[in-house]
DNA sequence: TTGAAAGCGCTAACAC
DNA sequence: GTGTTAGCGCTTTCAA
């Protein structure tokens, strides 16, 4: 960082603004920060200093010294699907409100490259940890707890930290239900791999007992994976679908993996909703294009991202030793035109 | 930060782990680098005494003393285009590859939001700038400028940073040749009020010249704003497309424009392709859906992210003054089904 | 109302 | 090969 001209280039310290303004650092700190009391007359020549010289307070000293950065990470899962973007662009946006800074990582769902972006966010010091999608790796999450730093997870559930999540038993029921009352009996669930464990089992189980509740019964074989990257997988996927007793419906973990799915089904000849009806989960915005019209579970992603800074800054700002703090939100039936009696 | 059972919880500092291991804390941070030449016998001692404690090296400090935060910011318009949402992925994987942790500000278009999140960089002092579809308000890039930190521009434009940029006067010429290929000769452009000044101007005028060059008189009143929070511009612009003498053919200036105008259109009883046909921008994932099926100019999204950040780390990590760096990539035409022969 | 001084946890130059 | 020391730029007692 030099000038031009060769000259060292110094970004101006605290110690230029007293020196420049004739009073003690001590005091300057005391204008930048409002705190203390200062005469009208020092505080009017210190804001002259601080503006003749251009200068901005250093976090990196202040955060040393604070203990405290005003940072905050987000881990998510995969900033492609629109759902965890828009949920990390309203946890941004909260807690840019409230003063922090967000450092975001995207994992792609890979438990080592997880562990290595929060190390690196350990590092940094933030403040706190905001956790969507977190496949849950063990080692991951102990080391986070061994940390203790205050962690939510969004989305997802863990015994450990605040969460705050979706009904998805609710969720599901909605789903199943709806499908059920069309006339359905032969319903898949299809998860997304990039989905964190807990909240992909949770679906499942919820998925089970809501169609054992609706009287019908599910098949252990019709609850499978959708990787778009694994094309046997793909193929095994499209086989279900034409067996002679074949799914007339699918549920599906979230809508990112409902709109492949439709895309794959009518690839091949499969029309939604006339050959097979889909129901998503999310409510993502794309969902509600008449083009796409998927009926779907959708979450309430405002409540869900204030929630959680609003749990992450508390213990931030406030009590650490509280006990774990649950929030469970309930999610709605959005009936579009994905979904119809089976043929 | 406190146990539960009152006493206070302190991080393990280099001084613990030199008492422990008992060396100095120089060593210590020898071995925790890599650098100067430690013994084995030592080496292992500290790394044992690290282990013991759960040190961690304290990045806060280390930014301090090195002034360096290995911290770069990323401005972005909206993370809910995923135009937006997939470059910051993308960037945010380049960069921790390289070491590098990502601080992500969305400011919604609003050039004071715009303000007072790189003013959050800045005091946070992340050690390089990417702006993604910069408003390019005027005060705040000559704040930048002024602070000599590492800027580089994507997918817009300035003649005092480095940039990287599809070139937008081919895009648009490829769209607009396209479409006059078709026959269409009452062709409409619309822009999204979230895109950056200098790049929607670029594509404007480079659409009025294709234009020109295709044969086709552009009229300016059909260059024109699509907000999606402003009903009475939507009212406008349906207007304009039931008017005796109406556009035959859109070429929107992103795909996310392009998509809402298409739900716009279609809700209005204006058919896609058959009445109106519609271009967009970027190649977006959705777009790609056959339900879509958006004829789009795609851009290197993969490319525009590795260059962007190997130009911000080469101005970090290497030499300051070199003149801005532009880079111009090729962008494609993909011809889907949105796009047909005038009625 | 102001200033002096002691650190926060680390790196790096230099001495041993 | 290892230790000593002087900061990095700030906040915060505590005196004056």
């Amino acid at each position: 960082m030099n000038h031009s001209d060769g000259t060292q280039f110094r970004r101006p310290t605290i110690n230029d603004v007293a020196a420049l303004s004739g009073v003690s650092k001590s005091t300057v700190s005391n204008v930048m920060r409002g705190t203390g009391s200062v005469s009208a007359g020092t505080r009017a020549r210190v804001l002259e200093a601080v503006a003749a010289l251009g200068y901005r307070p250093n976090a990196t000293a202040r955060n040393l010294v604070l203990q405290r950065t005003n940072l905050i990470g987000v881990v998510v899962g995969d900033l492609a699907n629109a759902f965890d973007a828009e949920l990390v662009k309203r946890i941004e946006q909260q807690a840019s409100g409230r003063g922090y800074t967000t450092l975001v990582c995207n994992t792609g769902g890979h438990a080592e490259r997880e562990g290595s972006r929060i190390e690196a966010l350990l590092e940094q010091r933030v403040d706190g940890i905001a956790l969507l999608d977190f496949t849950g790796d063990r080692a991951v999450l102990s080391q986070l707890l061994g940390e203790r730093v205050p962690v939510v997870m969004v989305s997802c559930w863990s015994d450990y930290t605040d969460c705050v999540a979706v009904d998805d038993m609710v969720g599901v029921e909605l789903a199943v239900e709806h499908l059920v009352a069309l006339g359905h009996k032969r319903i898949a669930h299809v998860v997304d791999p990039l989905m964190e464990v807990t909240t992909r089992r949770a679906r499942a189980e919820a998925f089970e007992r809501a169609m054992l509740r609706g009287g019908v019964s599910p098949r252990s074989e019709w609850t499978l994976v959708f990787d778009p990257d694994d094309e046997d997988g793909e193929r095994e996927l499209m086989s279900l679908f034409s067996a002679a007793e074949r799914p007339t419906a699918v549920a599906a973990a979230n809508d990112y993996t409902a709109i492949r799915l439709m895309e794959l089904l009518e690839r091949h000849g499969i029309q939604v909703p006339a050959d097979v009806s889909l129901v998503g989960f999310d409510g993502i915005e794309i969902a509600g294009l008449s083009r796409i019209a998927l009926t779907t579970v959708t979450q309430p992603r405002d409540e869900l991202a204030a929630r959680a800074v609003e749990l992450l800054l508390h213990r931030i700002e406030g009590d650490d030793d509280a006990p774990p703090a649950r929030h469970r939100m309930n999610p709605a039936l959005v009936v579009r035109h994905s979904t119809a009696p089976p043929a």
